[in-house]
DNA sequence: TTCCATGCAAACAATTTGCAGCAGT
DNA sequence: ACTGCTGCAAATTGTTTGCATGGAA
């Protein structure tokens, strides 16, 4: 592994967010000011199918990777379209019982309204 | 509502499988040949804002519009990338049980090997 | 010296947008 | 004449790729 992978690996590792390429291009620029969006493009990628990290697609804006390779889903937030994890028990199987196909993997995001913004809503909303 | 739009409409709706804006704009053309697909995609998309077709994001390739607005979830072929509406009974609900979070939509896709593939590559299993 | 990862830039795919002109009212 | 939809083309966004090169083994 070279210097650059490892740079970029443990920046995904060290973050519990997700990121998308060009927030990890930013962050590895700091130590490796010469580095090339297109690198790091290339070794996410190459991470992602080596089961390293894994990467979401989003249906709104950049494709983001995460170190979390744990089964689990994302709950989306509607406004801020912050991403968050979480894990529900016993879906999978859930969804293994009531389908009648073979289901090699599933994947599910949930929409909804994050704590933050909810408040800052109902602010809004009481003030006139 | 115009011409173009009763026009896209109808296709989108006479077609019961997923078609991307490429796929309906090719079917306007034959009768509207010089219909452009800017013009497409700007009718699909306020069609989608409006609630009268569903705009579906796709990991890979271009996105699909679908008439089939009962809420469904979507099976994959992991092998030729052909999607399914397919319905699992009581998942919202399911999720909602298990959740704490105010969930607004769910939004299930799973990854399967569609019967004609299974076939395919059991043939070709086979073979040697 | 060999080889592969890199930087760089160009290509690419999908989609959006600005704008002038035309169609329908 | 006014309005807004359309065609067209250019711009945008996110991502991939070809290629020459430079650094490590």
């Amino acid at each position: 592994m070279t210097k650059l992978q490892r740079e970029i690996l443990s920046v995904v590792k060290d973050s519990n967010d997700h990121l998308t390429a060009d927030e990890v291009y930013q962050k590895v620029k700091k130590t490796m000011p010469t580095v090339a969006l297109g690198s790091v493009y290339r070794n996410l990628n190459q991470f992602a199918r080596d089961s390293l990290i894994r990467r979401v697609v989003r249906p709104q804006g950049p494709d983001i990777y995460e170190s979390n390779m744990a089964p689990h889903n994302h709950l989306v937030c509607v406004h801020c379209l912050r991403m968050k994890d979480f894990e529900i028990n016993g879906l999978e199987d859930y969804i293994r019982d009531h389908s009648s196909s073979p289901i090699i993997s599933v994947n599910l995001t949930v929409n909804s309204i994050c704590p933050k913004c909810e408040a800052a809503l109902n602010k809004k909303n009481n003030k006139h």
